[in-house]
RNA sequence: GGGCGAUUAGCUCAGUGGUAGAGCGCUCCGCUCACACCGGAGAGGUCACUGGUUCGAACCCAGUAUCGCCCACCA
């Protein structure tokens, strides 16, 4: 039975495809899920939310398109593949764009406007506006930004199921969000705590040890001297890269060890100018080799101080403000009027002013004895933010992930060596970053866009909040605003009134959310029916960089909540970098932007381009690899164009010719090798089996074949032919499909009836039927008389049509018998006059050729 | 300082024990009736280095060097 060829264009293109397939794949539900399967019948994806702010870039294109290849494949297994997608909108990037398109500012402090207009040209001062006009303002772009990151993902050919989509920011994930928090809560695995944190003085709100980095920045040593209580002519000289924190200071350290300063442990000295007398200490950390040896401890210049305070049961000076500035009152430990006098000289100014006006009173009061040496230093920075952070006391939300807890790290590193990794050795990095943990997860923000913190403090007759019993939301009012929701028992008249509430002010890390993303997508708590279906998920996809953040929080949530690993498989893509090898640019021109590539190159190419990077690898950003693609995809419409035009059906015909059994006997073992790499979850892999049987398929049997399937050489060898080459055809379409679906598509639609992204993946046992008795060493011969034909050829620069009178093959009986069942072939492809065989010796097959 | 990865042709990279591979680029040839957005042929590599295991090492082991990433350090 043959179908009939329909639609086949005489010059076959690849314009268009994208715009003739997405929609039709769109509206025949081709990727739809069907959740009517059981769970051993769904293959469920985890897949990262991207960023809504700001743009997608050619990074995005890369892991994404690893994912939808497993997932393509594993569709075509047959599986019923839960794919949706989501946009991370909540947090910091979104504000910030919301800030600089709009020109507005957020004060939490101003009543809402109904009639609020955005400015339509930012203007430099910006606009302040409440909390609610601001949120409003972030949901409207964003909702923007969405509509052009979907149209993109559709080009691409992202086969997700959109009517899964899905919002960090939508009542569906706050809900959801809030709704964790409050089980954490309940367990007590979510807890306040008033303690020093880092803290970014532009955005004003805690980071996380997650989100911090190092940056090279330029310093100073100051070298200071502190003059001694016992002997005041006697100066202890300490070396400082923070001057400007001299009147937090609470101490001087030194190593217990160091014979400088054993016999000072205990005695104390004054700071100098404030006066203000510290105690000597002792503390391993203290590094006798660097600066004096003796450090001054402030509260809080870094994290050592931090730890020196705790452990050394220090007090607390702060001056550093919640806003970068040198707290403006002047501290009731400065006594002197000479102290309190260049307090005031540095009070309301930054780190900055307030260093260069310390150096200068410390300089002219003669308590620095030598030129400051300039160096180079890390400083810790929030990764979005751009000036150091400071670390300042606060009351924050933490959840804990192990970072205080042995017992929890261990199990959870344990979790960790449960999951499948791809490729194996990214485990390293998960164990690294979970034994190295020094504290519990700050979920805690001080800003405006995001899932608030659901829960509200009761006030005392005083006024003051109550912190140690925060009234939770009750599960049935989520999602909610404490800020403009009133809590079970109080009237909103009550709010911020003594005896009365507040609301927390504050909303959740943006990985509080994304963490839960099995859960918002897998409907836990919501639809258990469908969570029943597809947790535990069974592929979580990402890139390396964020398995610190996004992958190992998923992993504490879903230990906490449902004592069990998220998913299955996790599936670490690498980075984009430039041809020199660098981190990728953000702004690199039009040429780099994915839609200007897809234009270009068309969305195959790149896919291929993509699903060329090995998992887990780092790889050129390279536009040469698309043209390569670009041109294996036009490689296929011709080769479908002419393979089909023949007439070649599958199962019109036996295949009985020793040279089309061997073919198939090569594309059986293609095809094991494609699955086995696609099971090992190596699409790359798989892509260069399929490639390579593709060139060899196209450049040695089509030739070979060519004239025998036009039937020079008789009905019997032309049908063999034919349905060899229309089962190989249709063979190797399927294993091009996860990589290339518009052009898989578009020639599958030319001959076969439905999607061939819903087609049944190739099995090598049914290849090997059709071609039982092929010996791939028939056609190795076959191309090696061949390639030696036309060497000559080339050798005597003459055309490959011209005739070769006379071509001598040498070698074993056996392997001569190999190319006398393709002599046939040999003789129309070759253009050959006359065969001659020799027996010889050698294993080597040798071909003289005679023009 | 610790960890992970990389080092193979001019370039980008496959190849995990059995006679060195692909694509691009380069050279030469060919408008052969699927394809000039093409086809054919060719040149080009002591597989970073040093030792070891093995009949045999690009591959396994130990060490060295260089590069990248992560972490620690940050007075």
């Amino acid at each position: 039975m043959s179908a009939p060829l329909r639609d086949v264009p005489d010059k076959p293109t690849l314009e268009g495809l994208e715009d003739r397939w997405a929609p039709v794949w769109e509206a025949k539900g081709i990727y739809r899920f069907d959740r009517s399967k059981n769970r051993a019948e769904i293959y469920s994806i985890d897949t990262p939310p991207p960023t809504a702010s700001g743009s997608l870039h050619v990074g995005h294109v890369f892991s994404y398109t690893h994912t939808d290849c497993i997932a393509r494949y594993k569709r075509m297994r047959g599986f019923e593949v839960f794919y949706p997608m989501g946009w991370d909108d909540n947090g910091l990037p979104t504000e910030r764009r919301v800030q600089n398109y709009y020109g507005v500012r957020c004060d939490s402090s101003l009543p809402y406007d109904p009639d609020f207009v955005p400015p339509t040209e930012p203007s430099k001062d910006q606009v302040s506006i409440s909390r609610r006009n601001f949120v409003e303002l972030c949901l409207a772009l964003t909702t923007e930004d969405e509509k052009t990151f979907e149209a993109m993902w559709r080009q691409l050919g992202l086969s997700v199921d959109w009517s899964q989509m899905y919002q960090t920011i939508d009542d569906h994930s706050r809900a959801t969000s809030q709704r964790a928090f409050l089980a954490n809560l309940a367990r007590g695995e979510a807890y306040q705590s008033e303690a020093p944190t880092l803290w970014d003085v532009t955005y004003r709100t805690a980071v996380a040890q997650a989100e911090l980095e190092d940056r090279e920045r330029p310093g100073a040593y100051h070298r200071i001297g502190f003059p001694r209580v016992d002997d005041p002519s006697d100066r202890l000289y300490i070396e400082t890269t923070r001057p400007e924190l001299l009147a937090a200071c609470v101490a001087l350290v030194a190593h217990p060890d160091d014979e400088r300063y054993k016999a000072m442990f205990g005695s104390s000295v004054r700071t100098p100018i404030f006066d203000v007398e510290v105690p000597i200490l002792a503390h391993t950390l203290a590094d006798p080799d660097k600066g004096s040896g003796i450090a001054m401890i402030c509260t809080f210049g870094d994290t050592t101080d931090v730890t020196w305070w705790r452990e050394l049961s220090l007090p607390t000076r702060p001056i550093m403000g919640w806003d970068g500035r040198i707290i403006a009152k002047t501290p009731d430990w400065i006594e002197s009027s000479a102290g309190r006098e260049q307090y005031a000289a540095i009070a309301g100014t930054t780190a900055f002013t307030s260093k260069e006006r310390m150096v200068e009173a410390l300089t002219s009061a003669g308590f620095v004895d030598r030129e400051p040496r300039t160096i180079t230093h890390s400083v810790k920075f929030f990764e979005k933010g751009d000036k150091p952070l400071e670390i300042v006391t606060t009351r924050q939300w933490y959840l804990r992930n192990g970072g205080r807890d042995a017992e929890l790290r261990d199990r959870l590193v344990a979790r960790g060596a449960e999951i499948k990794w791809h490729p194996a050795y990214m485990q390293s990095r998960y164990t690294a970053w979970v034994e190295g943990l020094v504290g519990d997860w700050l979920v805690s923000r001080q800003r405006f866009f995001g899932v608030p913190i659901p829960v509200w403090y009761g006030l005392d007759a005083s006024g003051q909040p109550n912190y140690d019993e925060p009234i939770a939301a009750t599960t049935d009012a989520l999602p909610v605003d404490p800020s403009s929701a009133t809590p079970p028992g109080f009237t909103e008249a009550q709010r911020g009134v003594a005896g009365g509430f507040i609301g927390d002010p504050d909303i959740m890390d943006t990985w509080a959310t994304s963490s839960l993303t099995p859960q918002i997508v897998g409907g836990w708590q919501h639809d258990e029916d469908l969570w029943g279906r597809v947790f535990p998920f069974d592929l979580r996809a990402q890139a390396h960089d964020i398995i610190r953040t996004w992958l190992f929080s998923t992993v504490v949530r879903s230990h906490l909540e449902e004592d069990a690993l998220p998913w299955t498989h996790a599936a670490i893509s690498g980075w984009i970098l430039d041809p020199d090898r660098k981190k990728m640019g953000k702004s690199r021109g039009n040429a780099m932007t994915p839609i200007g590539l897809l234009e270009e190159h068309g969305a195959d190419a790149v896919r291929y381009w993509a699903a060329s990077g090995r998992p887990g690898t780092d790889t050129a950003f390279d536009v040469g690899q698309m043209k390569v693609g670009r041109r294996l995809a036009i490689k296929i419409l011709n080769a479908s164009n002419f393979v089909l035009g023949l007439g070649a059906r599958e199962g019109t015909a036996a295949v009985t010719e020793p040279l089309d059994l061997a073919m198939l006997d090569a594309l059986a073992t293609a095809v094991d090798a494609a699955t086995e790499a696609f099971e090992d979850y190596n699409y790359s892999r798989a892509l260069e089996v399929a490639e390579a049987f593709f060139w060899s398929f196209c450049d040695d049997h089509v030739e070979l074949v060519k004239d025998r399937a036009y039937g020079t050489l008789g009905d019997e060898g032309a049908a063999s032919a034919k349905a060899a080459l229309a089962t190989a055809l249709s063979v190797q379409l399927r294993l091009f499909a996860p990589f290339l679906p518009y052009v898989t598509e578009e020639v599958w639609s030319w001959w076969q009836d439905g999607s061939v992204h819903r087609s049944q993946w190739p099995t090598a046992a049914a290849v090997r039927t059709l071609g039982a008795g092929g010996d791939v060493a028939i056609a190795t011969a076959a191309n090696a008389v061949l390639t030696a034909i036309r060497k000559a050829k080339s050798d005597a620069k003459l055309s490959m049509k011209e005739t070769a009178t006379r071509v001598e093959v040498r070698g074993t009986p056996e392997a001569l018998d190999r190319v006398r069942q393709s002599e046939p072939d040999l003789r129309t492809a070759g253009r050959v006059g006359e065969f001659s065989y020799l027996p010889h010796d050698s294993e080597r097959l040798e071909v003289t050729v005679s023009l």
